[in-house]
DNA sequence: GGCTGATAGTTACAAATGAAACCAGTGTAT
DNA sequence: ATACACTGGTTTCATTTGTAACTATCAGCC
């Protein structure tokens, strides 16, 4: 039975010893560049192929699953500013991708939802989404990517929660 | 024991049929929201403490971990811009927290090392940032952060290697 | 009804970021 | 040596993004 070495600091420091910070072992840093990355590679595909910016294919998928929302709720919904919700949607209107109706319980909102053309888009994108899916986690398995999915709400509790 | 029901889409459709997509599932949504979290939680703190920015802090952890180094092979290090790191570099040098010596070997560049204040302010900063990470993972296990980092890295690998 | 304070949406402005042009200095081939 | 392509670094410009001010409507209260 091996040795047991008794541990420098026992306590909250991750993997480093005293005043020592290793930038590739950061986790901020690691998330940073590892969603960048992801980012970056989705978000070029729907504009090149789409002409749709991040904010925008955001709207759309949560219009098309939950129907017709106000822009509040949107902000919500995406965790995006209010300010961007609003320039994503302004887009997605020019391009009569979105609608927008009279909020009856609300005269200064409108309720935002897809048209006719918005939804086939959309639709039409879903597949090529999963397609980039499924090619970043390739060679996951399964349980791996539920526990990732899991780990990462968790950090983003930690880091709003506070 | 129960009956298995057979599966719809056996091959890569990590949690959702046919053309349906939730964005609250998507990773790459779910990785961009949980690093804009970080980011901002702990690039608040930076800024207001110390008046770094995101990459000048980067900048410091690596030079200090590494020592002179020139900015080219800072971009490699961070993963940022040349722009990104000029700008950081120069925003150092102002303050005096770096220096120039001249590359021997490569008129076009400079080394950068650290002056003993931009040390002194480094070490100053590395309790700082190791308590924010204890914070976002308070309640991880140790295998559980060990775990993320990997998956994170494998994610990037993927995202960049195209 | 007519105040008052809050909220949905918009606009205006400032800061951050990235792409592309630009300017040395390098190195290789002729 | 000179010409050429190339690379490190800088500057310039367009795009993106967020913060703060502004407008219109709403809800509660007198």
């Amino acid at each position: 039975m091996p040795l047991r070495v008794p541990r420098r600091q026992p306590k909250a420091m991750p993997s480093s010893s005293a005043a020592r910070l290793r930038l590739q072992d950061y986790l901020p840093y690691r998330l940073s560049v590892a969603a960048n990355a992801v980012s970056r590679l989705v978000a070029r595909a729907y504009e090149r192929q789409l002409g749709l910016k991040n904010p925008q294919w955001r709207l759309l998928a949560v219009l098309a699953d939950e129907g017709a929302l106000t822009q509040q709720s949107l902000c919500g919904r995406t965790l995006m500013d209010k300010v961007t919700v609003m320039r994503a949607a302004h887009g997605l209107l020019r391009r009569r991708l979105l609608r927008r109706l009279p909020n009856g319980e609300d005269g200064r909102s409108h309720r935002l939802v897809l048209t006719a053309t918005g939804r086939r888009l959309y639709e039409s994108i879903v597949p090529l989404a999963l397609a980039y899916e499924a090619q970043l986690f390739e060679g996951f398995k399964r349980g791996e990517i539920a526990r990732l999915d899991r780990l990462l709400r968790r950090v983003e509790q930690a880091a709003t929660k506070v």
